[in-house]
DNA sequence: GGCGGTTGTGTCCAAGTTGTGACAATAGAA
DNA sequence: TTCTATTGTCACAACTTGGACACAACCGCC
């Protein structure tokens, strides 16, 4: 299920929002201000982040700014200021998308599925590319370059993830506990393996996935 | 560069919405109606989609609706219809935002900015600059003067620590403790060696790490 | 200007990391 | 059950890295 953090002052449009997101499959977790989102954020992995820009302690700019320094978790705005300038900053500090109060919690919630699905990387169709790689999220199709390409489970997944985190370097660990799961046992050359065939069930594509030394791998657009 | 499709019927809001894109680095193609569009489309890879809905021949959501069938790029429609259905109506077929008429240029432009960098799955995030040093800490890539440059794990560990703490002086000891960790047992000049290498592979950037006689090293922004 | 100490440079090689091929264990299909 | 595909592990090869060393160049102080 979707997790979702809600960042707002107001207790009453809090426990609304939560409770209208609850009922359409989406986990909300609640704070008060932008200390206590942070806390938050060091112990949990969201799906979105809801955030109010006017609140006690820290605002929702510096909120969003301490936030991308390290994440690029899907932010939006929740706000009362109108106003093209307050906009175009919270753009420029890298949030997602905005909605102005009041507003319909019909479409908060729209927005807030169309930014999950677009942060996994697809659109309503259910595919993702990266360079000559396409996968199909609803059939567990691959292609590599036009030409269909027949990949195991675990190669499945793994490319799955690779492809959610396109551009970002992946940890054995991080691979381990993503695809593989949080109980498994052995080595993390496990991920080696995979990775190879992987890469030779690619074809030529198969080189957009990197190696980086002493980290992990990489998928890259070229 | 990236390149962006408007499909919109009156002539002029088109060229203005083209002209200020060109001037913010964005190509742009044009079309007149929905089929117009769809012709584009089977030839160009576009990297986001401005989609007005109310045209002739075929609308913004039969637009929408047949892209979907086999591409994910961003789509954000631009429309005078604001009501809450058609909203609904065009998230539902996976659209990614909305703008509504009349708009303003450098919203519009953010917007569709904020998708083509959510869409590539990089986001603002994890961006550390210093003078012509670029460094991404999600995909460990660095940049210097605009060409990509390939460090080493410790070559990038060490500018890393050099970035965080610009302008100030670091010893060796507090960078052999920072970078190669407290355990380690070589003597300082391994510092002096990491660096050489660092200086050699960013250029002209390398005159940026300055040495300080008796002290160690400062990263400055000149 | 000379001297002691500090930093830059070229080279080498051991240690560590990843790629590769083979193989056995396991799960899943027939 | 038997057959096949999948997948983790192992051993070894190939590669990358980065510290050490020796020496040259440099700095600051007297």
């Amino acid at each position: 299920m979707e997790h979702v953090l809600i960042v707002e002052d107001e207790p009453r449009l809090r426990s609304i929002v939560r409770d209208y997101f609850s009922a359409h499959a989406l986990e909300c977790d609640l704070a008060r201000d932008g200390e206590e989102a942070l806390d938050l954020l060091r112990d949990h992995d969201y799906d979105a982040i809801l955030l109010d820009i006017l609140m006690p302690n820290l605002d929702g700019f510096g909120v969003c700014r301490a936030v991308r320094e390290t994440s690029a978790v899907p932010i939006l705005f929740l706000t009362a200021l109108a106003n093209e300038e307050d906009l175009l900053r919270g753009y420029a500090l890298g949030c997602d998308d905005y909605v102005t109060k009041p507003f319909s919690l019909a479409v908060l919630l729209a927005k807030t599925q169309a930014l999950i699905r677009r942060s996994r990387g697809t659109g309503e169709a259910g595919l993702l590319s990266c360079g000559a790689i396409t996968l199909n999220t609803r059939s567990r199709l691959c292609a590599s370059g036009g030409q269909d390409v027949k990949l195991s489970p675990r190669e499945y997944d793994l490319l799955l993830c690779l492809m959610r985190n396109r551009g970002q370097v992946l940890t054995r660990e991080q691979l381990l506990d993503k695809v593989w799961g949080l109980d498994f046992e052995g080595d993390g050359r496990a991920v080696d393996a995979r990775i190879r065939s992987l890469r030779a069930a690619l074809g030529k594509a198969g080189g957009q996935i990197k190696t980086v030394f002493k980290s992990g791998y990489r998928l890259e657009e070229v």
